[in-house]
DNA sequence: TGCTAATTGTTGGCAACGCCAACGATATTG
DNA sequence: CAATATCGTTGGCGTTGCCAACAATTAGCA
């Protein structure tokens, strides 16, 4: 009587933590994903202009540890983001080692735009739960988060 | 007085769910992994083990439903299974495209030996939440992985 | 001061992961 | 019987997160 010929999953995969985790986060971060990539851009490019937009102008460096992104990837991200007039990047003239990346008036028109279209797919992404529910689940993740991280 | 310097992340990264959710699974799942490479296994593996324990013997396109793997992936995990004496493949004669796998007594070890060495692990990442707040975190995670799964 | 170590930006590359295309063999459908 | 679908298998691809090495520059310390 099944239309959908209901591949049944082990009890033990349907409820071991790392593998849900696993999933939903790939499940949730592909709608969040696609959400940037229909206006072109990407979960890096996101969380440094957030970042340039919560602290002003920043150093490379300062950005990968406010990010958790890796220098190389950094890098790229930063040349996109300039690229595409979003960003400027200058060298610091007290530190010639260091860029300072700043945020530039398209930048942050762009960063609105950004967020506007993620907070959309989140709640897509995230409809069963109630707001309650949410804020639970951040919460319990944060809790993780701060448990394993290496900081 | 911060000993360590503390690089305040932007508030918007701090709790957006889809970002949250892929550090978190990151990091649980790399201790998980890693609890299974220590016995020199996979989570693809372990997947496969417990769905032949919980369900029999299955044909490789069944053990794909089951268990969320692609084709050539599931090739790949019961070579490996195979290789080390877990599981027996031999062609099916009433269907002689399908191959059936099945576990050994050697299979059904590994798999007790490679279930108590994840859920000690699962044990060490969920440590900060309480048996409550992780089953709810489950419950949670079932529900957004069943809104979002294409099944 | 001068020498060593550390930091920064940059380039290049790597392994794991999830996924897709194509193929021959076999079964099923019409 | 012909067309379609399924299965196992092989090979490959794009993304992701990470690491190594390098030159340039600065900081730390004898």
């Amino acid at each position: 009587m099944d239309i959908t010929k209901n591949a049944e999953k082990a009890p033990v995969l349907k409820t071991l933590p790392s593998r849900l985790l696993g999933q939903t986060a790939a499940l949730v971060g592909r709608v969040a994903g696609d959400a940037l990539a229909d206006a072109g851009s990407h979960r890096y490019a996101f969380a440094v202009l957030a970042t340039l937009d919560a602290f002003g102008p920043l150093s490379q460096a300062e950005l990968c540890r406010r990010t958790d992104l890796d220098r190389s990837d950094m890098n790229g991200t930063v040349n996109a983001l300039e690229a595409e007039g979003s960003v400027t990047r200058r060298p610091d003239p007290a530190d010639r080692r260091q860029n300072i990346v700043a945020l530039t008036e398209a930048g942050r028109t762009r960063f609105d735009d950004l967020e506007r279209r993620l907070s959309a797919a989140q709640d897509k992404a995230l409809a069963p739960l109630s707001g309650d529910e949410r804020a639970l689940l951040v919460q319990f993740l944060q809790r993780l988060h701060d448990h394993l991280s290496p900081g």
